[in-house]
DNA sequence: TTTAGTTCCTTGTATTGCATAATACTTTAT
DNA sequence: ATAAAGTATTATGCAATACAAGGAACTAAA
């Protein structure tokens, strides 16, 4: 069963609001976003965030500045941009809207009201001839 | 911008959960699915629900019959099977999950706390000294 | 009976975005 | 010097939907 897959699948349209959000929060480098990240239980790999951050960089949402580190190699420290506020603003709503969309969803039809399939709800189809046509056709 | 990518990205990972909680509603045929998820705000075209249908079925997550409608040609009847039911159970799970660990990253990191990032906090990184190295390399 | 129109189903190509994994570079410690 | 740790980068591949066009079954009207 590819359960894991569809929890990764479900991961993907998210990440890019995560990653801004983290950033958003206050400035901060590569591995300290994926930490934070590994802390709300949403996993990300480096090379899964940084072609990532530049597409960020890219389309302007945000900015990085090199920074000396007391130990180690320097680090890339990312901030949000004006027109990434905005961006992550828009997109938090398009996330709740979706939340409230699915929950709606699945809530609606959790139950397993089968007997209704024929019997009310006059908007519904009426399949009249009770069987199956050449179910191979 | 490609806030319209954005949100498209978003649904991605959802809609085979949402499918399946439909279907699980009671059984259906396709354009009925696609007229109910428009009902809340998440959009499926044809070309794009029929071979997840099929990828359902093929997992054994669903199955169908035809039947015959009042009009027009007769119509693949989706209903739920067991397997179904208990992914669909392990889905939505996993999606109270996400959507829990996405809202504490979206409201942790709301607030717009950039005077913090160099004084409390002393878990974090402390970037010493404050001037960038080239910044083209 | 032929034509047009609806409804439903199918298929192929393109695009997007992440996973995986290997690699290079920089500093620190031995 | 050499090893080790931390940081950043790149290449390849896969999974899933979007888009667009078309085909098949039925109905109704001319």
């Amino acid at each position: 069963m590819d359960l894991e897959n569809a929890k990764a699948q479900m991961r993907k349209g998210v990440l890019e609001m995560c990653v801004l959000a983290v950033i958003a929060g206050r400035e901060t480098y590569p591995p300290e976003i994926i930490g934070k990240l590994e802390g709300t239980n949403v996993l990300v790999k480096e090379g899964t965030l940084y072609p990532l951050l530049i597409r960020l960089k890219n389309d302007g949402l945000v900015d990085y500045i090199w920074r000396e580190g007391v130990k180690g190699p320097p680090r890339k420290y990312f901030t949000i941009t004006e027109n990434g506020r905005k961006f992550l603003e828009e997109l938090t709503d398009s996330w709740k809207e979706l939340v409230q969309a699915v929950n709606q969803t699945i809530e609606h039809n959790a139950s397993t009201d089968v007997g209704e399939a024929f019997s009310t709800d006059p908007g519904a189809p009426r399949p009249l001839h009770i069987e199956p046509l050449p179910p191979d056709a």
